[in-house]
DNA sequence: CGATTCATGTAACGGGTTACATGATTCG
DNA sequence: CGAATCATGTAACCCGTTACATGAATCG
């Protein structure tokens, strides 16, 4: 699916790799990052597939740069992967949290150290988020819905950090 | 990840690789779905490794199973995967809802009747799960954390259909 | 002049998915 | 007897990740 993200940013204009990493960091956490090797991997094989076109370009005294863009048959392939990932997406983030169905298997501490490490760690991208809001409007209302899903975590954090100081210790693993 | 699936399972006793699916399959939506050829897969290559060893089993009439239990490096390779697992994972499911930032590019009815359908779905799941609660406390208590996602979801789709309608009719893509 | 930023490249690996195929048993 | 269920197998493909390497420009 990191096809869908760099052909989505295309969309939207010309736009070299560095360039897709950079704005890309700017939702850090609520967008998965694109890391260097993938991206080139990625508009490597969209270009010999004649999704995307490059062109060489350079703008003052910067490195050269391959400024990409979608021809039609990208446009058509994003259209397809966006009605796709839409149509297979789950609200449920199944694949990437399948630790926490097994995090009684650590130690009471650990776990305890863990689950306030992630509460920091979501109260300071929702600190984020909201100091810097996303720019437009759709895309804001777009971002509501992560930021309604984190703060359901934070609540639920609390919650599970409240038991573990209720319950007497247990059996480690 | 799939791995950590699967190794989890076989923390909580001997299994067969149909039986995995069977059981993931009660939670459907929840936790991805191990597809016939990726359990077998994944089996084949964690026992070729020595994580897991197998023995042949029959009971009653059935075809032979391959009962396969975590060995003890395959136990320490669970731990490090969960490990590993939970220090990275986000509670914002960035990487599968991707299409969610570039829904606008779809024309207006179509996500509309996208939008409805996923929260006729997701009413679905959240009435089946509170039908059939998972059994034991800490599972349910971890389940909590999901479907507190879930219910956020279907609020920010309530919002988000509304919002179709009141705006007036727009470019379609 | 060394560190950082800008910018790209790519081979090798790992592992999930697809798309098959096999065969026994049970049920109607 | 045909369909569904139980149970496994695997080769080929796709693609993301890792782990490198290159080189120009700028800044302190």
């Amino acid at each position: 699916m990191n096809q869908l993200l760099l052909l989505g940013l295309l969309t939207e204009g010309r736009m070299h790799g560095y360039q897709m990493n950079e704005i890309l960091s700017h939702f850090e956490g609520f967008i998965e990052e694109v890391k260097p090797g993938t991206a080139y991997n990625a508009l490597r094989r969209l270009e010999g597939d004649g999704f995307i076109e490059a062109s060489l370009e350079r703008e003052g005294n910067r490195p050269e740069r391959k400024v990409y863009e979608l021809t039609n048959s990208g446009r058509e392939l994003f259209l397809r992967q966006l009605r796709e990932n839409l149509s297979q997406f789950q609200f449920v983030p199944s694949s990437d949290q399948a630790g926490l169905f097994f995090i009684e298997h650590l130690p009471k501490e650990e776990v305890a150290q863990l689950l306030k490490s992630k509460r920091i760690q979501a109260i300071e991208m929702l600190r984020n988020v909201q100091q810097h809001p996303p720019h437009g409007e759709s895309l804001a209302f777009v971002m509501g819905h992560a930021i309604a899903q984190l703060e359901a975590s934070v609540r639920w954090l609390d919650k599970a950090i409240e038991r573990l100081n209720e319950k007497p210790k247990e059996s480690d693993d």
